[in-house]
DNA sequence: CAGTGAGCGAGCTTCCGCTTGACTT
């Protein structure tokens, strides 16, 4: 609509009527690209995605009329739909420019149907790029609307309704209210369990990894240092020993030195899924940020649509990114390349995503913009720039006597190619040493032993997934589409399947052995606490659901099912099969299931007992209640309530021991007596706290509760009272202004608002002018956009 | 960012894909 009035505007200042000729894309910042490309005697305007769907509460497929569908304009895109009409009735030719896949031709199809448009004044069109040539080129060559692609987008809706709307219910009734199942989420959240399985299942392994440090004369007659590992690592303490004490009297030898060439070739450029990726691995974003910032810079012309499963780069691109790297570089750097998509599913209605203007090297804007679009404008450089030659030397050393060998292995970049501006990371840039360059020696070189060590090293277990890797594992199986990717890892975590959280792993202990100037020493060394940020695990919910689900329907929960699927709909879209046909072959399959899954057996899914309390005699269960996991002791009975308490947050349904179970109810428990108030032990939302009257004190970290006396709860209150007694630095009664001492240092709060004051400023001496400028000014900044974000979808989610 | 701290037998939930805005502790 805002195009259209300024359309409007222009035309009246000329007194030029409306013009005859309307193009319908999908995205509106498309469409104000086009605009300018087309002229006067066009319109362009923008559907917005779809403008019709199944009705949004309600199952809208008619199982009685051939599974019928039944559509609906949504009420926010009523008014998006009156102003397409207004511009249709006034147009002699109407062509309808949506994307060239499944969804976009259904697009085109729904806009034909509700804009009541006939085939003699609708032309169908579609581009990959967005040139002027490419545009004109479209418009000359109309076709019309391909209803077999459009039926196959219908099998494929009608599908996910039938799937979530007949699935969900059956989790309300058997596990808990509201909760939802559907074919990509439910397989989504069965990634992340059976991973978490797998980690559960694994037995680390111990080995010991040998390593040296020789001290060796290179060709240049000069002194140097060579470190080396041995080829082979050791299963138990006494040969990794027995090899070391063999190195006291014994002498090494170099063995063979071998040079080999090797490349090394930069990455395709972006598609929705590596963007995540890298700009989870290399800043650590969410997904959701990473389109959020994306869409910004996409609306501002920076760069090319960021929801795209494609790899390929226009002709224009092309030619401006050898220009840029001539420029920059030179012609050797220079390597013509053209990708071609290899994942499953694709449809490739755009091109990759990248600068839309290649010459401009950064842009303004927010970090997170700027830092996104260096990211997208050195990778798709590096994309068309040539490879990295590196030669790789391998230095072997004989122990003599021995059969095991050393090795030290180096790396020179001959031609450092596209590694000039970018380099993809790895998921595991921890086990990433570093590789030198090794020093120049001879055949037959005698070497000196400096140092060795034996060092204990453990099998890690499988890592648990990122956001952004589960992205790239769903794609990798064919299953959900760029546009749908950062909402479905945000479902699964908004319906509490999966969490995202720290996990700690506890330091394990190993064994280290060293020679050192002939003398062999032992020692027990502690690791490190590793912390793995933002890894995804289920929840009790998450485990009980998938379990259900894959005992239930495990043709849905099959990995290949989307693959399956897909390759009806293509069969539809080639005009082989009816879609209605495909539809009632799998409802006849399916919904029996959902029937047999719903029959009550009167217990619900997920629960187990644990055992028997031994105080009580009673029966310990733990199931999902309508707040998360709990643990029940006792049965419901007329006479009786039984026993809840929940599960802390890091325990699940599945691990919970009898003993940790009953542990739970020694919470709250009444420490004593401190100057006539009680002081009670608990854990709340937040963790561990003791209460005392009114006053509540969180348990410093480590601190198990159940340990808790009445001497460290006084410490905790006399620590507290001393902290408030602080806390107050200044107050301004009149104004409600008070300067306080928080957790992060000083701040201002007014009527429950807190306010920053700036690290140049002493908040002692600061005064009321001061603080109310401090005020006025915080208010009048706009407020931070990743807070924004989150607000707004959490509150339309949970809807 | 600056504080918080249950409840566990009664009310309307849910899908996937296409796209952009409208909201404030």
């Amino acid at each position: 609509m805002f195009l259209c009035t300024i359309f409007q505007m222009n035309h009246k200042k000329r007194g030029i009527t409306m013009p005859k000729k309307l193009v319908i894309v999908e995205s509106p910042a498309k469409a104000k690209t086009i605009e300018k490309f087309l002229g006067d005697d066009y319109s362009v305007m923008s559907s917005k995605g779809h403008i019709r769907d199944l009705k949004e509460k309600e199952f809208s497929v008619d199982l009685n009329n051939n599974y019928k569908p039944l559509y609906e304009i949504p009420a926010d895109k009523q008014e998006l739909v009156n102003n397409l009409q207004k511009a249709a009735d006034k147009s002699d030719i109407i062509w309808l420019a949506s994307d060239e896949d499944r969804e976009g031709e259904a697009i085109a199809w729904h806009l034909y149907e509700v804009l009541g448009l006939t085939e003699a004044k609708t032309r169908r069109i579609v581009f990959h790029e967005i040139t002027k040539t490419a545009i004109q080129k479209a418009i000359e060559n109309p076709r019309h609307i391909n209803l077999n692609l459009v039926d196959a987008q219908q099998a494929r809706r009608v599908l996910d309704r039938i799937v979530g709307f007949e699935l969900s219910p059956v989790l309300w009734k058997k596990i808990k209210p509201a909760l939802s199942a559907g074919r990509v989420q439910s397989v989504t959240v069965r990634l992340v369990v059976e991973r978490e399985r797998e980690i559960n299942n694994f037995k680390a392994e111990a080995s010991y990894r040998v390593t040296a440090i020789f001290n060796v004369t290179d060709t240049q007659g000069k002194d140097v240092e060579l470190k080396s590992e041995l080829s082979k690592r050791f299963t138990t303490k006494e040969e990794a020993k027995s090899f070391l004490e063999a190195c006291i009297n014994t002498t090494f030898t170099i063995e063979q030195i071998e040079t080999k060439p090797a490349k090394q070739t930069p990455a395709p450029p972006f598609t929705t899924s590596t963007l995540q990726q890298e700009a989870s691995r290399k800043f650590g974003f969410p997904v959701g940020l990473t389109m959020r910032i994306a869409q910004k810079l996409y609306e501002a012309g920076k760069i090319t649509y960021m929801r795209t499963d494609s790899v390929n780069l226009s002709d224009l691109a092309l030619g401006t990114a050898k220009q840029e790297i001539i420029e920059m570089a030179g012609e050797k750097y220079h390597t013509f390349r053209q990708y071609h998509t290899k994942s499953k599913g694709a449809q490739e209605a755009h091109e990759a995503i990248r600068p839309t203007y290649i010459n401009q090297h950064a842009i303004e804007g927010t970090l997170q913009e700027k830092k996104l679009y260096d990211l997208i404008w050195k990778r798709t450089i590096a994309s068309q720039m040539s490879d990295a030659q590196i030669e790789k030397t391998t230095i072997s050393i004989n122990v003599n006597g021995k059969t095991e060998k050393f090795v030290s292995t180096g790396e020179i970049i001959k031609f450092d190619g596209f590694l000039k501006v970018y380099l993809e990371s790895t998921d595991d840039d921890q086990e990433q040493e570093a590789k030198g360059i090794l020093p120049k020696l001879s055949l037959n070189q005698p070497l000196q032993l400096i140092s060795a060590e034996a060092q204990e090293r453990f099998t890690q277990h499988p890592p648990r997934y990122t956001e952004a890797s589960l992205v790239r594992k769903l794609e990798e199986l064919g299953i959900g589409r760029p546009s749908t990717y950062a909402p479905t890892i945000s479902t699964i975590q908004n319906r509490e399947y999966v969490d995202k959280k720290e996990i700690e792993n506890p330091p394990r202990t190993y064994e280290l052995i060293t020679l050192r100037k002939g003398q062999i020493k032992e020692e027990i060394k502690k690791e490190k606490v590793t912390i793995e940020k933002g890894k995804l695990s289920p929840t009790s919910i998450g485990f009980v659901v998938n379990d259900f689900l894959t005992q239930h329907f495990p043709d849905i929960m099959n990995y290949n099912f989307t693959a399956k699927v897909e390759n009806d709909f293509d069969e539809i879209a080639e005009g082989k099969i009816n879609w209605t046909k495909s539809i009632d072959n799998f409802y006849k399959a399916f919904h029996p299931s959902v029937e047999e899954a719903m029959i009550n057996t009167g217990k619900k899914a997920g629960e187990r007992q644990l055992g028997i309390d031994p105080k009580t005699g009673k029966p310990v269960f733990v199931k999902i209640g309508r707040f998360g996991a709990v643990v029940q002791i006792g049965e419901k009975s007329p006479v009786e309530k039984p026993q809840f308490a929940s599960l802390r947050s890091n325990q699940t349904l599945e691990t919970i021991t009898l003993e940790e179970a009953l542990d739970l109810f020694k919470l709250p428990m009444t420490l004593g007596q401190y100057e006539n108030e009680s002081i009670t032990v608990s854990v709340g939302r937040f963790g561990p706290y003791i209460r005392y009257g009114k006053t509540f004190i969180s348990l410093p970290k480590g601190q198990d509760p159940l340990e808790m006396t009445i001497e460290k709860a006084i410490e905790l209150i006399k620590a507290k009272r001393i902290t408030d007694a602080n806390r107050q630095i200044k107050s301004f009664d009149e104004d409600n202004i008070l300067i306080l001492n928080g957790r992060f240092g000083a701040y201002i709060t007014q009527n429950g608002k807190n306010y920053k004051i700036p690290k140049d400023m002493t908040p002692a001496e600061l005064t009321l002018e001061d603080c109310k400028r401090l005020i006025t000014e915080a208010a009048a900044k706009p407020k931070k956009q990743l807070a924004k974000g989150m607000k707004h979808f959490k509150k339309t989610t949970k809807k």
